[in-house]
DNA sequence: TATGAATGAGTCTTCATTCAT
DNA sequence: GATGAATGAAGACTCATTCAT
């Protein structure tokens, strides 16, 4: 079974993916820069207004270039879309493994890459509610690689806590749950902004939200009664 | 402090909201009868194809009257929106008291309270989803007058667990962060449907979240390594 | 010729242009009160608004009435344009020979008049304006109606000049443009009220248009120079 | 005091106004070419069916263009009236220098401004009422920058009279009332194109209109009268 | 007679996309 | 490769008019 400790960084974007958006430009250096160039402008605006919201002309006004310089990098404004999710799910995926690496022991490296998640997400909050708002925009096919991508993401949380319930740091639970409460908790943090930010950091945040999975809620007559 | 043994059926709907959308009929009976109508197509059509999907037309179609008709009813497109989100918060609000009042000890109460509200969202996963995806559509004020709502139904799993840390059931914990760990793993059946259907009913779902709540995760060991 | 001393009121409206529009109610006394409830109300919004910026809907609601009733008595909104412009047009005709009658010399019954033509524009400025902006917008035969109407009017004006004329007060002259000329400055009082209203009265306006057309431009040397 | 001899043309149009109506093309000549193609189509199309009459489709039908085209250049439909209304009186007020120029002294001066406005008109007759029927369905500060060109355009004609008078072939007289009559009956020739057309020529209408206002009215018997 | 809810044709306006330069 | 003017399909919204009650 893999093991956060086997698990290194990959390729920045599954070929498969970036692929299905086509281009009418060849030189692959020049499709990469300027696909950059408009993503990171479209993840901005598509976060801020909306998929909707956003014309194509000011993605392009605000990159500096002309609208039909758009097309040619993008098959259309879905595309533009599709990318702009993924990118911004990779970039979680990217990051967790390199902030736990650094730790020495699986509950620290657990801690260190809940820690590295919550704080990608506040780094990119527009960002993670856009991907919640507008997944499902796209044509099931397009869905289902950003899921993929989501599960590659959740399973770096899940060899975390394998890694403490072989260490014998947790009890043997219900990995897949409990790795989607983290994300949960982790996603509301940008989900519900409007009700965090402002009354604790993302790191308060992300300990408090651990204090409570981690140590008992019930007291010894609770336990009797829950049996 | 309100607890949840307090906490009755209220009217429906703070009226401030509803009434902030205007009607060009006077008949209330009327009015009432053909919003609800038209919220309940939009509900489903905003739910499947987003709101920018739908056109007022395809609602009006569906509901079997003319497109003229839905703006004697609603000032604008945005107030259909405004008022389908409303009802599915309101309608999650309803339900976890009715459900949550038949059980007899307040861990119990917290239970029914808890899987009222995962079985609500899974009658209504669209609904839910909407609401995620599109109340940032929505300006500012009205905004504001569905997190109140949202806060409002918080207040009702908050107080289900005051009342089992009262009952010295539950040990002193972090009220607000804990109501939203379980409001957001309800969610997440919506949110996360694709993943969840299918490998498990909501109660198990609802069953085996609460589980990683109540039980301890740490092993003793594991708690020393803590402190 | 029929001068000012024959002009006589007439029945208030010519009954041609009452007939042809056509109401589904037979009792002509209440088909009578009701259309002057509503064009009464058509006037004042007309002015105001303009025919296209009001809609029946709210000549109805100010005529305290539903709007199906207007289409009791009105064929449909054009109609009531026309009877609303047919309504002002006959209250200046009726008006003149009343102020006229009252005066003994031509030249005292001329101004008399030209001053209660200028007073009753004064009292319906929108209502003139109203004439000017929305005749175009009704049919040939409907503006045919009018323009005899304004023919009439002119008439009353012409008819006094004539008996000053031969009543050796002014000289022979050309009656048909001087009348237009007349007509055309009271009609400025309400075209250009922006202009003239605060800067003088309308009886100083009159009276100082009057001047212009009685009293010598002319220098002996600017006679000379026009041989 | 600004007089006739020293009124030069001016630029063709006071920036402020024509700026308000913003594009969204840069080409600065390209921006002037299509709007004078949209502005010259929607004077004919709004002259002769009226502002509210006229849809955008038929305007770019009739300039050979597509719907979307014409609000890359107006804002909407009512800055084309507006622009429609302005390039109007604008043209009125470039022609009338230009033939008063060519005459020598100031009462042929005069003439040849009253005639040359005259004959704008004639040429005009729908563009002119245009002004008349819509200028109202424009907003206040809009309708304030239509009444700033009416105002330099009587200007022009009160300069001359008022050179007349400085020359003796006045008396002194009410120049600004008087340069309103002769506004009005110029005005009158297309207002009451109806009338006036078909009996005489433009040129006849000016001559004896101005005859009106430069002979004397009252005879000797008449003068005595009015004392 | 009177009501006013219901209709639906018609308009303005936006914006993704194309293509001549 | 890059531009941005041009296209035109599509959608929100209005309102004169009808008709069942």
């Amino acid at each position: 079974m893999a093991t956060a400790r086997n698990t290194r960084p990959r390729p920045p974007l599954a070929p498969r993916a970036r692929e299905a958006v086509t281009s009418k430009v060849d030189d692959a250096a020049l499709v990469s820069r300027r696909r950059s160039q408009i993503v990171a402008v479209a993840i901005e605006l598509f976060g801020k207004r909306g998929y909707h919201g956003t014309t194509v002309r000011a993605i392009a006004e605000r990159a500096g270039m002309s609208t039909g310089l758009v097309y040619q990098y993008f098959g259309d404004k879905e595309d533009v879309l599709f990318l702009a999710i993924v990118t911004v799910l990779d970039s979680y995926r990217e990051r967790i493994p390199v902030a736990a690496g650094e730790a020495s022991d699986p509950l620290a490296r657990f801690r260190a890459a809940v820690h590295a998640y919550c704080r990608v997400i506040d780094a990119n909050i527009d960002a993670t509610v856009l991907a919640y708002r507008e997944t499902k925009s796209l044509p099931k096919a397009r869905r289902d690689a950003i899921k993929a991508r989501e599960i590659e993401t959740n399973a770096l949380i899940e060899a975390h806590i394998r890694d403490c319930v072989a260490a014998g740091i947790f009890v043997p639970t219900d990995v897949e749950l409990l790795a989607y409460q983290i994300i949960m908790f982790a996603h509301a943090w940008a989900l519900k902004a409007w009700h965090f930010r402002g009354t604790m950091t993302v790191t308060q945040f992300a300990d408090r939200n651990l204090a409570l999975l981690l140590h008992p809620l019930l007291t010894p007559r609770g336990r009797r009664r829950e049996a």
